[in-house]
RNA sequence: GCCCAGAUAGCUCAGUUGGUAGAGCAGAGGACUGAAAAUCCUCGUGUCCUUGGUUCGAUUCCGAGUCUGGGCA
């Protein structure tokens, strides 16, 4: 018997958080986030993230679990996750999993294994500066005889899925297509309700807009400053969010503040975008409009709630 | 009022020695399995301001007009 769950996906602002705890009270849950930039603890109005009053009692996990100097990345996430999952079904509760990052999402969803073979940094740095001395195409040229159908899937442009070619390659003597290719294949080991989150486009921008302007008004440059005091920089893998990003060009002088703020704005619409091509190909996907829900968060709940009851997932 | 410079894709502009035009950005679509808020790929027809003229042919040259900058009064 398959354990069960419910999946609360979709872009930047379409009002997952608020659904998945209502889901929570509802069903007696507990949300675990998938977001890889609410996992660094210090990251709060930037990353969107909840507030202890927005959880409403709710247990959320994953959630300021590593520090904003050190790496975070899918493989540590599906850990905690896991160990998370165990935790709340020994509670005979019911898990939410519910964030932005369809990668992370699907690593647990699918438990996509990492196990063989770890990350090395070294192999990268040597790699990369390849790249740098000799070309994209030069680098890329190395996959041609070790792994002929990357050769072929990765652009020569897209110089890290080619480097984690060479690198799983180098480790485990099996190219990583092969090893993609098996995954993909995977069944679920959970019985899963997965809703995605939309809106009409324009009103999700509008969403977004407003959302940056709060942040802004919330406090979000003092946040990033101090971060920065702290020694964080660009090439802090946390510091690639977006909004703390383009807040380190500002205090760095590369931006005026408007600009900052516009720039933010911009590349979250770019985000939302890229988040809703990654999930428009989940299968079996519930899709959520607000629009058509009423436009309020009880008409998306409402909504929810129909579609649990009418499969008989919560009985 | 006079003089000068502009007027070309949603925006900023390039260009056409006269044969109806192309970049960046925006926008749209897509990929993704140990950096994922990352990284990467694909997509460009628009009264070339209006109107006369010259010409086989004008967005391109000439004249007039309109608008927008800037300067002089």
């Amino acid at each position: 018997m398959k354990k069960k769950l419910i999946v609360v996906a979709g872009p930047t602002a379409s009002g997952k958080s608020t659904l998945a705890v209502s889901l929570c009270q509802k069903l007696g849950g507990s949300v675990i986030s998938c977001d890889s930039m609410q996992v660094y603890k210090n990251l709060d109005i930037g990353s969107a993230k909840i507030t202890p009053e927005e959880m409403g009692g709710v247990r959320h996990y994953l959630i300021d679990v590593a520090d904003p100097k050190d790496p975070f990345y899918v493989a540590r996430f599906q850990a905690l996750a896991n160990e998370a999952l165990s935790d709340i079904y020994s509670r005979n509760e019911l898990p939410v999993l519910c964030g932005g990052t369809g990668f992370y999402i699907n690593s647990v969803l699918y438990n996509t294994d990492f196990t063989e073979e770890g990350k090395d940094e070294s192999l990268r740095q040597k790699l990369s500066e390849f790249a740098s001395e000799h070309g994209n195409h030069a680098l890329h040229e190395k996959l041609k005889d070790i792994d002929p159908v990357s050769y072929e899937t990765i652009h020569e442009n897209n110089i890290k899925r080619v480097i984690r070619a060479i690198e799983y390659y180098e480790h485990t003597g099996e190219p990583i297509s092969a090893h993609n290719e098996a995954e993909r294949k995977k069944e679920s080991p959970y019985d899963f309700v997965f809703f995605l989150l939309t809106d009409d486009r324009q009103k999700l921008y509008a969403r977004i807009d407003r959302r940056v302007d709060a942040m802004v008004s919330a406090g979000l440059y003092d946040e990033v400053k101090r971060l920065y005091d702290l020694g964080l920089r660009q090439n802090d893998i946390s510091m690639q969010g977006i909004s703390y990003r383009q807040f380190m060009d500002c205090i760095e002088g590369k931006a005026t503040f408007a600009e900052t703020v516009e720039r933010i704005k911009l590349e979250s619409r770019h985000y939302a975008k890229r988040q809703m091509t990654w999930f428009r190909r989940q299968e079996g996907a519930i899709v959520l409009n607000r629009t058509a829900c009423g436009g309020t968060d009880e008409g998306v709940l409402d909504a929810a709630l129909r579609i649990i009851s009418e499969r008989g997932f919560c009985d």
